[in-house]
DNA sequence: CCGGACGCCTGTCGGC
DNA sequence: TGCCGACAGGCGTCCG
C-alpha cells in the first residue's frame, strides 16, 4: 500500500503526538509480521522516550536513547494514535503506549509489514544499510542517476523502483513519473539520454512532492494517522486508468506486466 | 553482478 | 447467493 507520500503523510500525523512522549508498555497481539517482532523490542521500548520520529525510505524510525524502533507499513499497513482504552479491532496487531493514556496502534491485514528493533545507529541496519537516495534530497540527480543507469539493461519502471537505485518509489508513483517525463516503462535504464534523466529525477520529484501535499493516494485502504484517505488518486494520470483518456493527447491509457507489476502509461506521451 | 520470479498474507471484487 | 480465481500500494531471497 503505502509509497513515500503515505509513509511521510503518516509520520506527519504521528509524530507531534509521540515526539517527547514516554512509552509505557508494548502491547504485541500478534508478532507474526514479515518477520517476529523481537522479544527484545518489547522490553527494550518500555521505559524509553520517544526523541524523534524519522523516516527512511518507506521505514520509520522511532528513536530512543536506547535504541530505534524500524517499522515498516508494507502493503497494508497502517497507523493511528488513540486512546489506550479503545478496543481492538481485526488486524490490529501492535500497541505502543504512552504516558498519556494514548497509544500509537499498527494495522496490517496482510502482515507484509515489520517492526524491528536496533541498538545501533539505524542507518547501518542491514535492511537500510544499502537504501539508495532519499529522492525529494539534493543528492538524487541527474549525474547520480545516470551513472546508475549506465550499461543498465533493465526497464526504466523496475529500476526505479529498486530501493538501491532511489528509495520510495512504488508501483502508483513510478508509472505516474514516467509519464510525467515522456518516457516508455519498458526502457532499458542505460539506454535513456542525459536530458530524459534529467527530466525523469524532475518528475520523480514533483510526483511525490505533489501527493504528499494531497495526504497520499487512497486506492482501498490507507487512511493517515488521524483516518483521514488521501487525495492525490483524483489527480493520477495514468495508474489505474486503462482504457480510459489520456488526459495530456488524444490517445488512451493501456497497462502491461512489468516484473509481475501492473504498469500503466499512454502509448502516444511516451518513448 | 544482473535481471527476473517467487512467496509471504488477507480482503475484495468480478465472473460464472 | 455462493464459490473460486485473480489481484492488490512491498520487498527480501533465491535462481539462472
Amino acid at each position: 500500500m503505502p509509497e513515500l507520500p503515505e509513509v511521510e503523510t503518516t509520520r506527519r500525523g504521528i509524530a507531534p503526538h509521540l515526539e517527547g512522549q514516554r512509552v509505557t508498555e508494548v502491547v504485541v497481539r500478534q508478532p507474526r509480521l514479515r518477520w517476529p517482532i523481537p522479544a527484545e523490542l518489547t522490553t527494550a521500548l518500555a521505559g524509553q522516550r520517544i526523541d524523534a520520529v524519522r523516516r527512511r525510505g518507506k521505514y520509520l524510525l522511532l528513536e530512543t536513547a536506547a535504541g530505534t524502533a524500524l517499522l515498516h507499513l508494507g502493503m497494508s499497513g497502517s497507523l493511528r494514535v488513540l486512546q489506550a482504552d479503545e478496543p481492538p479491532r481485526a488486524h490490529d496487531h501492535v500497541d505502543i503506549c504512552l504516558a498519556d493514556g494514548r497509544c500509537l496502534r499498527l494495522r496490517d491485514p496482510r502482515r507484509f509489514g515489520a517492526l524491528l528493533w536496533t541498538r545501533r545507529p539505524a542507518a547501518e541496519h542491514r535492511l537500510l544499510r544499502d537504501l539508495g537516495p532519499e529522492p525529494l534530497d539534493q543528492d538524487f540527480d541527474s549525474d547520480y542517476l545516470a551513472q546508475r543507469a549506465h550499461g543498465r539493461r533493465a526497464a526504466i519502471k523496475s529500476f526505479i523502483m529498486d530501493s538501491r537505485i532511489v528509495v520510495g518509489v512504488g508501483n502508483i508513483y513510478a508509472s505516474e513519473a514516467l509519464f510525467l517525463a515522456g518516457i516508455h516503462p519498458k526502457t532499458a535504464a542505460g539506454r535513456i539520454g542525459r536530458a530524459r534523466l534529467a527530466r525523469l529525477v524532475e518528475a520523480i520529484r514533483t510526483v511525490l512532492t505533489q501527493a504528499i501535499a494531497q495526504g497520499g493516494t487512497t486506492l482501498r485502504d490507507f487512511s493517515d494517522s488521524d483516518g483521514r484517505p488521501g487525495y492525490f488518486q483524483q489527480r493520477l494520470s495514468v495508474y489505474g486508468r486503462a482504457g480510459e483518456p489520456c488526459r495530456r493527447c488524444t490517445g488512451t491509457i493501456r497497462s502491461l506486466t512489468l516484473g509481475q507489476r501492473n504498469t500503466y502509461y499512454c502509448p502516444r506521451c511516451q518513448h
